[in-house]
RNA sequence: GGGGGCGUAGCUCAACGGUAGAGCAGCGGGCUUAUACCCCGUCACGCUAGAUAAGCGGCCGGUUGUGGGUUCGAGUCCCACCGCCCCCA
C-alpha cells in the first residue's frame, strides 16, 4: 500500500542525470556545438547588435596548453559568453604566435641530432611545420575547455598576409624616421659566424688566463688629482679575457667603494682597499706594501689612465655593478664586448668599439696593433684539443710583458658560455643592429614622439585592476630604444638591403612593396630569391645602387613586433567581423612589459592611439605552498590543461577559474579543485531539482502572475531579483569570483536549505494543478531560467545541458524537437540575459521573511536536542508552540500563520500570546504524537484526524489531492 | 638590486576608517518523498554554567603575516620587516 500511495505523489522526474560524468560526456556536447556551428549561430543571432571585441593574445606554438594558458583562454570565454548573453556581438578570432627562437632552436637541435643540414628556407619550412602541428593540438585542447571561437579562421603570425602586416608595421617605423642603426653587443659564435641567443648558450668549464694589468697614470694627471706622483702609478685591473684588451675604452669603479694607493717600493698601484691583499698575493709580491692614500671610487671619476699598449686614454668611470668579491675593484671596460660595459659606455658617450670581425679575428682598423690583425680571439676546436689558449690571448700576454704592464697572471678555470653547436667558447661582440627610436629622430621634432603619444594614451585606457596603468607607465617611461633586429632565421625579415660595402639601404616605399609580395608568396621568398627578383618592379629611391648590386639583409624582426602587429593584421582588417580598437585585451600581468606594450608602440606609431579601450590582467597560478606551479612539485604529471580536464572535466575547471580572484596569484591544489567539484555538484543538483519539479509544468499554460503568487514564492523571486542585480554588477566588474560566491550561497542557502526544502511538501503532495503548487512551479521556472543564464558563461556545458533538458527532455536538441520552434532554443548560448520585472523587488516582504527565518533557525535549534535524544526524527514529526508577548512578533506570526508549518517543515505550529513570557519569541517543541495526532502515510504530516479513502487512512488534504 | 602586486578561519571569498562575516571542508546527528542526493546542529580566544536556562569578560586575554605609527576608533591609511607572485637588472 505504501508503494501504492507513493505512486500518487507528484515526485520529481527528469532525465537530467545527477552524476555528471563530465570527462566522458562533455565531448559529445562539444562535438555538437561544432557540428551545429554554435559560434556562427551566435554571431548571426547578434549580427545587428553593437560589438564587443576581445582581441586574443596569441599563445606560442611550442607545447601543450598549460593550465595557465587554459586559465587565460577560459577567462576570455567567460567574458564573451556573458557579453553575448547581454546582447553584444562578440566575434572572437583566436591567434597563434608562431615565429621565434624556442621553435627555431628546438628544430635545429632535432636536425643536428639527425645529422641533417638544411638551408635557411629549409629550416624555416621545418619550423613552420613544427608550429603548425602545435596549433592543431592547442586548438583541440582549447576546444576541449569549452572555449567558443572562430576556430576555422584563426590568425597566425606566420601566415603570409599576417607577415606582410608585420612588415608594414616596420614600414610605419621607417616612414616616421624612427629606425636607425647602432652597435650592440651580442653573443657570437665564431665557427658559425652568427649571433646566439641566451637560450643557445651552454655553460662549460673553460681555462682562461686571468691577468692583472697596469693601466699607467701619468704623473701630471696624478698630481692634478692630488695623488702622489713621485713614483710610477697605475690602476690595476683584472680580466679573464685578455683578447678584449685592445677594445678597452675605460675602467669602471664603484662610486661607494674605498680605493687605496699602495706603495710597493718601486711603484704604486690603485686597487680597492678590500682587495689589496689578494692582488698582492696574486703577484706573489714579497715587498712590503703600505697604503699612502685612500679615496672613494666616486672621486676617481674621469681620471685618465692610459691603455697599456695602445696610445689612447682609458678614463675611470663609475658603475654600480662593480663588486669587491674578486679582481681588483677596477673593472676593464670594453663597451663592444659586454652588455654592462655597453650600458656604461652609453652613459659616458663611449662607442661600442669592437675590432673583431664576423670570423672572430682582429680586423685592421688602424688602432689594433698590426701584428694582432687576423688573430683569432678565442680558441678553435683544435686549440681546445691541444689545451692551448687563443692566439689573441697569447699575443696580448706577450705585448703586456713587453710593455711591462702585466702585473700578475694565473691560470683560471671558470664556467664560461659556449656555443651549443660547435662547443667552442663564444665571444661578446658588438654588431650593427636596427633600433627604433621611441623619442623621435631627426626631422620629426614637430610631431610628438612615440613615447609622448604612448604616455598620453595610457589614461584613456581602462586598466583592470587599476594598478596596471602604473605598471605599464613605468615600463613605457623606462624603456630604452627598441632593438628590433635579431640574427635569426625563423622570423619575419627586416626588409633592408646592403651594397657590396655592407652599406644598408632602407626605404618605407620599398618595404611596403616587398610586403605586398610577401603577402602573396610568403616570407620564404625573401630567403630564396635574389635581391634583383625581390625588387623587380619596385621603383628604387634616388641614391640606391641598381638592384643587381644589392643583397637582402638576413636579420629578422623582434618577435614582439609580430604579435604587436596583430591589431593591425586582425582588427584593422576586420577579420572575423572584428574592429579596431579592441574593447578588451585580457592577458597575464607579465604582458605589461610584453604584448600590451609592443602593441601599444606599434599602434601609437602607426595610428597615433592605443589599440585597446580596456586591458584586463590576471595573476599566475601557484601551488598550495604559494610557489609557482612549475616549481611547486605537487603534481607528477605536467600541469597541462588536458591533464586536469581528464580528471575533473572542463566545467569543474571553469568553475574553479571563476571562483578565484584572478587579479592576484591563483592557487591550484587538489583540495581547491575538489572544492570546485563540490560546488559543481551543488549547482548541478539545483538544476536537477528545478528541472525535475517542472516536468509537468508548461509556463505558457500553468504560470501564475506575480501578484497572485504565494508569499513564499514571491519572496524567492525577490531573492532572485537581488541575485541577478548583484551578479550583473560582478560580471561588469569582471569579478567572476563574486558571481561564484553569490550563486553558491544562493543555491546552498536560499534554495537548497530553505526554499527548495520547504517546497517539497507542496510539490509532491498537492494535486497536480493545485494553485499553490503552480505558484511554486512558476517561481521555480523563473529561478531556473534566470540561474541557468547567470551560470551559462561559467558552466557553459552544464548550463547548456540543463537548458536542453528543459526544452527537449534530453541531452541535446533533436531535429524533431526543433521543428516548428525558434531555432534559438537549441542552446542556452542563443538566449538573452533575463530582464526581471521591477515588481519582483519586495523589500518589505523580505523584511518579514528575515524575521520568520530567524524564528525558523531557533525552531531548528530547539528540535535538535530531541533528535539527539532519539525522541524525534524528521522535523515533520514535531509540533511547535511559539509564545510571545511582543505585539510586533504576534502580528507577524499571525499574518503568516498558515505559512508557518511549511516554513518550519513541521506538522503544526501554535502561536500564543503570553503576558508572562520573556521578550522575543519562545519556542516549544513536542512530538506531534503527544497531541494525539496521526501521521498521514502519504504526506507524512501529523494531523488531528485521518479520513478513510480507497487508498487507506490519509489526511484530508491528501484525500482532496486524490 | 629596481619596479608592480599580494598576505583575513583548513580552503575559496566578504567586510563606506565604526560590532571580523558567508559558503565549502571538518566534526556530530537525522532523513530515505532531490537518494553517490537532501536536512539539522556544531566549528576563529578564554572562562563560568548547564539539561525543556545560557551567560560573562573589554585598561589590564586574543583577534586579519610581524612590529611600529596616525586616529576617539585601523583588516582598511602611513612606515619598517617577513613570505610569496610578475616584470626588469
Amino acid at each position: 500500500m505504501a508503494k501504492d500511495l507513493k505512486d500518487t505523489l507528484q515526485l520529481p522526474r527528469t532525465e537530467f542525470p545527477m552524476r555528471a560524468n563530465l570527462v566522458q560526456r562533455e565531448p559529445a556536447r562539444l562535438a555538437w556545438w561544432e557540428k551545429s556551428d554554435l559560434y556562427g549561430a551566435i554571431q548571426r543571432n547578434r549580427a545587428e547588435q553593437p560589438a564587443f571585441v576581445l582581441h586574443d593574445g596569441p599563445p606560442f606554438t611550442n607545447g601543450d596548453v598549460h593550465i595557465g594558458t587554459a586559465l587565460n583562454k577560459t577567462l576570455k570565454d567567460i567574458t564573451l559568453r556573458y557579453k553575448n548573453l547581454r546582447g553584444f556581438r562578440t566575434p572572437f578570432v583566436p591567434g597563434w604566435d608562431c615565429h621565434g627562437l624556442p621553435i627555431e632552436q628546438k628544430v635545429a637541435r632535432e636536425l643536428q641530432a639527425k645529422g641533417e643540414t638544411v638551408s635557411t628556407s629549409g629550416l624555416r619550412a621545418r619550423c613552420d611545420a613544427f608550429s603548425e602541428g602545435w596549433i592543431e593540438r592547442q586548438k583541440t585542447q582549447f576546444k576541449r575547455l569549452g572555449v567558443l571561437a572562430d576556430w576555422a579562421h584563426e590568425y597566425k603570425t606566420k601566415a603570409p598576409e599576417f607577415e606582410a602586416d608585420i612588415v608594414r608595421t616596420f614600414a610605419a617605423f621607417v616612414e616616421r624616421g624612427l629606425v636607425y642603426r647602432s652597435k650592440k653587443p651580442v653573443y657570437w659564435s665564431i665557427p658559425f659566424e652568427t649571433a646566439l641567443a641566451e637560450a643557445e648558450i651552454e655553460y662549460r668549464d673553460h681555462v682562461s688566463p686571468a691577468i692583472w694589468v697596469r693601466f699607467p697614470v701619468a704623473a701630471d694627471v696624478a698630481q692634478a688629482r692630488g695623488l702622489p706622483a713621485d713614483k710610477p702609478l697605475s690602476v690595476v685591473i683584472w680580466t679573464t679575457t685578455p683578447w678584449t684588451l685592445p677594445a678597452n675604452l675605460a675602467i669602471a669603479v664603484h662610486p661607494e667603494v674605498a680605493y687605496v694607493v699602495a706603495d710597493l717600493g718601486a711603484e704604486r698601484i690603485v686597487v680597492a682597499e678590500a682587495l689589496l691583499a689578494s692582488v698582492l698575493a696574486a703577484a706573489k709580491s714579497e715587498a712590503p706594501a703600505h697604503v699612502v692614500a685612500t679615496v672613494n671610487g666616486r672621486d676617481l671619476e674621469h681620471l685618465a689612465a692610459r691603455h697599456p699598449f695602445i696610445d689612447r686614454p682609458s678614463p675611470i668611470v663609475l658603475a654600480d655593478y662593480v663588486t669587491t668579491d674578486s679582481g681588483t675593484g677596477a673593472v676593464h671596460t670594453a663597451p663592444g664586448h659586454g652588455s654592462e660595459d655597453h650600458l656604461t659606455g652609453l652613459r659616458y658617450g663611449l662607442p661600442a668599439y669592437c675590432p673583431v670581425g664576423d670570423d672572430g679575428r682582429y680586423v685592421n682598423d688602424g688602432q689594433v696593433p698590426a701584428d694582432f690583425v687576423g688573430l683569432s680571439t678565442l680558441e678553435t676546436v683544435e686549440d681546445l684539443a691541444a689545451k692551448r689558449t687563443s692566439p689573441a690571448n697569447i699575443a696580448v700576454l706577450k705585448r703586456l710583458a713587453e710593455t711591462q704592464t702585466l702585473f700578475a697572471r694565473q691560470r683560471y678555470v671558470h664556467s664560461y658560455p659556449h656555443c651549443w653547436r660547435s662547443k667552442t667558447p663564444i665571444i661578446f661582440r658588438a654588431v650593427d643592429q636596427w633600433f627604433v627610436s621611441l623619442d623621435g629622430r631627426d626631422g620629426t621634432a614637430s610631431s610628438p614622439s612615440p613615447r609622448a603619444v604612448a604616455l598620453h594614451a595610457l589614461p584613456e585606457v581602462r586598466w583592470i585592476p587599476s594598478w596596471g596603468e602604473n605598471r605599464i607607465r613605468g615600463a613605457v617611461e623606462a624603456r630604452p630604444d627598441w632593438c628590433i633586429s635579431r640574427q635569426r632565421s625563423w622570423g619575419v625579415p627586416i626588409v633592408a638591403f646592403y651594397d657590396t660595402q655592407r652599406t644598408p639601404y632602407l626605404d618605407a616605399g620599398v618595404v611596403r612593396a616587398v610586403a605586398a609580395k610577401i603577402a602573396e608568396r610568403g616570407s620564404n621568398f625573401w630567403y630564396d630569391a635574389p635581391a634583383s627578383e625581390i625588387l623587380s618592379g619596385v621603383p628604387l629611391p634616388a641614391g640606391w645602387p641598381p638592384a643587381s648590386e644589392l643583397t637582402a639583409g638576413r636579420d629578422t624582426l623582434d618577435v614582439w613586433i609580430d604579435s604587436g602587429s596583430s591589431h593591425a593584421a586582425v582588427l584593422r582588417r576586420s577579420q572575423g567581423n572584428t574592429q579596431w580598437p579592441a574593447d578588451l585585451y585580457l592577458e597575464g600581468s607579465d604582458q605589461h612589459r610584453g604584448w600590451f606594450q609592443s602593441s601599444l608602440w606599434t599602434s601609437v606609431i602607426a595610428y597615433g592611439a592605443a589599440p585597446y579601450k580596456a586591458v584586463l590582467t590576471h595573476g599566475f597560478i601557484v601551488g598550495e605552498d604559494g610557489k609557482k606551479i612549475s616549481k611547486s612539485g605537487q603534481y607528477e604529471k605536467p600541469p597541462t590543461s588536458d591533464n586536469f580536464i581528464a580528471q575533473y572535466g572542463a566545467d569543474v575547471i571553469r568553475l574553479w577559474i571563476a571562483s578565484q580572484n584572478f587579479t592576484e596569484d591563483i592557487t591550484l591544489s587538489e583540495k581547491i579543485l575538489n572544492n570546485a567539484a563540490e560546488a559543481y555538484r551543488l549547482f548541478r543538483n539545483t538544476f536537477r531539482y528545478q528541472l525535475s519539479n517542472l516536468c509537468d509544468f508548461d509556463a505558457s499554460r500553468d504560470a501564475i502572475p506575480f501578484a497572485h503568487l504565494d508569499a513564499l514564492d514571491r519572496w524567492a523571486l525577490h531573492q532572485l531579483f537581488t541575485l541577478e542585480r548583484e551578479c550583473v554588477q560582478a560580471y561588469e566588474a569582471y569579478e567572476f569570483h563574486r558571481v561564484y560566491q553569490l550563486c553558491n550561497q544562493f543555491c546552498a542557502v536560499t534554495l537548497s536549505a530553505v526554499y527548495h526544502d520547504i517546497l517539497k511538501d507542496r510539490l509532491y503532495t498537492l494535486g497536480t494543478a493545485h494553485p499553490l503548487r503552480r505558484s511554486s512551479q512558476t517561481a521555480i521556472h523563473h529561478l531556473f531560467h534566470t540561474l541557468v543564464r547567470i551560470l551559462a558563461p561559467i558552466l557553459s556545458l552544464t548550463a547548456d545541458e540543463a537548458w536542453c533538458h528543459a526544452h527537449f527532455n534530453q541531452d541535446l536538441p533533436s531535429a524533431e524537437g526543433l521543428v516548428g520552434k525558434d531555432p534559438r532554443l537549441a542552446s542556452i548560448h542563443l538566449q538573452d540575459w533575463p530582464s526581471l520585472p521591477a515588481e519582483w523587488n519586495q523589500p518589505s516582504l523580505d523584511a518579514d521573511m528575515v524575521r520568520l527565518f530567524d524564528i525558523r533557525r531557533r525552531v531548528n535549534e530547539s528540535i535538535e536536542p530531541l533528535r539527539a535524544a532519539g525522541k524525534l526524527g524528521k522535523s515533520l514529526d514535531a509540533a511547535i508552540q511559539l509564545t510571545t508577548r511582543d505585539a510586533d512578533s504576534l502580528t507577524l506570526l499571525t499574518a503568516h500563520r498558515d505559512l508557518l508549518p511549511e516554513l518550519f517543515i513541521v506538522s503544526q505550529v501554535e502561536v500564543t500570546s503570553a503576558t508572562s513570557a520573556e521578550g522575543g519569541v519562545a519556542v516549544g517543541v513536542r512530538h506531534a504524537q503527544e497531541l494525539g495526532h496521526h501521521r498521514c502515510p502519504r504526506c507524512w504530516r501529523w494531523v488531528p484526524q485521518l479520513c478513510s479513502t480507497p487508498h487507506g487512512e490519509i489526511c484530508p488534504r491528501c484525500s482532496e489531492a486524490l
